[in-house]
DNA sequence: AACGTTACCGAAAACGTTTCCGGATAGTTG
DNA sequence: CAACTATCCGGAAACGTTTTCGGTAACGTT
């Protein structure tokens, strides 16, 4: 574990150090011959170049940061082996970055950034903004996956589904359904001054289908501590049994969530989906191994990452493409929604 | 976005780049008031030293790795939340390095090493060996949190469960509920010159109950790509249920993998458990929203995880401690459980 | 033979910090 | 008042790379 330089390697080849950067970093201006050589002897003695004093000095360290918000949310974090691959493969590296759910996903991008050279940024959900132009001081290449309204801002690169859109798929087919009397389980977005795309389809769908939207079937999980959790939808379905309101399905704004509430009607002795539909939203493969599996809507999450990796490289090394990539959701109709029941 | 250094900063409080420094990193070596206006003017200006530069000299960067098997291990994946909050209040820093599943943990830890100073590591699963002295090799303080045997070598920590004692825990609960029939569902180890401990608490179980052990009712999950996940659970259990081999419970070696042996067993039409139990092995938190909740081995994470983090940093800060943890689970009994049926 | 041109290489200057060392100032003591 | 000590500070040398710059050797061209 003796920690050998470039200079130990330098004198092992009996070459200068500039020589052996050179063959590290393959630039043209060295014999191939000599290049090998030193290759060799690297691998052979298992050198391997600091990678502090390598960025320290690099132009352009090939190295990205990844923000995602929270350790907990299994649609982004299936989205990271995605990222891996694809940048390994063109030779990137990138690192982690969790941003506090208390804390704004801009500005702990701003610190990483003083912090060190990096070459882009992919951010992985956060605020849901109208306007993210404000990205645009990072001056640095960035890819956003989250939910959001064009324009992005000048650099913005975005990758996402259309919120609205899709939430008005997954509830226009609870009101196909012949549902009337829909509950929705979100988060108060607006709370944190942020916009809550789903409940907008929600009501949207609701409109579409002559139904009068009605405040007391919006249910907000409370706990900040326990977003998006099962626990969230769990504790939430509960308190809506209790609370005697009359709804003949749920929409849980997240596929989790959506395992929590299945639960609590369950426990309750309610049969799905005979007595209460539920859909959830993501697709997360989990789902499908629900019993009942859960009705979804899919975001296809492998596709969506490919194309953050590949904004991102795009407008790094400089070329020409489409800034914004909104796609197309699926729905997953599996056990968990039916017929309304009409109650007599 | 213009980058500011440390001789800006300096520049601006008219003092000497070393000053600086010493505001920054609290050394004894300055006096109160100058620090805080130092302080003032870097927060004003949103200075962030350099993190390469700085680490190119520290001496103790404060700074440790997390070496993960995967992305996709939810058991693993929830220690890491953990590890960080303890790790920012003592004030260290990490970084997560994933280990491919064709590549050695400890090949991986060392060329870590070599490209930068790292104060301690933590493995988080990996090849279960017998024998982990050879991570002595590192020279750095680390800790293990996978199963294994001790002694673990001399700079080794570790923090685990014993794996044979709990999976002896599982079958030996299935045996006194009148199973004699029992399937486990686990990985060839042994064929990647690995230990399989859960296999081996298998068979004592057996033993003590006087159950004669069966090859065939030992089923390996084959494709490498799909270890432990849900769908691996799913496929074996078909494989198994179509083979007609009798047997009336089912020991998932991990809770994802339970997972999908629910689901094959309902989807075939069986009932859990008046058909067949099925017990999986981790605790996690989702198990027991699961229709019907899964009976699981819970292993203390959160407890294992601080305690991981207490370890190394006994070990890096040279604190006396002792050196191996060994904590015990405990039988969550849920709903997918029950006597055994007796076939006429 | 003189002159580009090309292909390769080494010396040295960065990169932005921390740390070491010596010096200045102020306070304390004989 | 001299001498010493404690406290604080700045200059400069590291840290291990990449990059720039200039130079040598070899080769072809006229």
């Amino acid at each position: 574990m003796s920690n050998l330089t470039i200079k130990d390697i330098a004198k092992l080849c009996g070459v200068g150090v500039s020589t052996v950067s050179r063959a590290l970093n393959d630039h043209p201006d060295i014999n191939q011959k000599t290049k090998e050589e030193i290759l060799r002897v690297v691998k052979e003695n298992h050198f391997v170049p600091n990678s502090n004093a390598r960025n320290l000095k690099k132009t352009e360290p090939r190295m990205i940061a990844i923000m995602i918000k929270g350790w907990n949310n299994p649609f982004f974090l299936s989205m990271i082996e995605v990222f891996e691959e694809m940048l390994t493969k063109y030779n990137y590296s990138f690192e982690l970055h969790r941003v506090p759910y208390e804390e704004d996903e801009l500005a702990v991008a701003k610190e990483r950034l003083q912090e060190k050279k990096l070459e882009g940024i992919i951010f992985l959900g956060g605020k849901s903004r109208v306007d993210y132009s404000a990205f645009d001081v990072l001056e640095i290449p960035y890819v956003i996956c989250a939910p959001g309204i064009q324009p992005f801002g000048q650099h913005a690169n975005c990758v996402s589904i259309d919120d609205v859109k899709e939430s008005f798929r997954a509830v226009d087919y609870l009101c196909s359904l012949g549902h009337r009397r829909i509950a929705i389980i979100t988060i108060d977005h607006e709370k944190f001054g942020a916009k809550n795309f789903r409940l907008d389809g929600y009501r949207q769908a609701l409109e579409k289908n002559r139904i009068p939207f009605e405040q007391s079937l919006v249910c907000y999980m409370e706990n900040d501590f326990i977003r998006y959790t099962v626990e969230a939808g769990f504790v939430s379905t509960k308190k809506l049994l209790d609370s005697n309101i009359d709804f003949t399905a749920i929409f849980a704004t997240t596929d989790l969530v959506a395992l929590g509430v299945c639960k609590a009607l369950l426990e309750a002795g309610k049969r799905i989906p005979q007595d209460y539909s539920v859909i959830g939203f993501d697709g997360l493969d989990l789902m499908q191994y629900f019993h009942p599996s859960i009705t979804t809507i899919r975001q296809p999450r492998v596709e969506m990452a490919k194309e953050a990796v590949n904004l991102l490289l795009d407008e790094i090394e400089g070329r020409e493409h489409q800034r914004t990539r909104i796609f197309e959701a699926e729905l997953m109709r599996l056990e968990s929604t039916g017929e309304a029941r009409t109650d007599t």
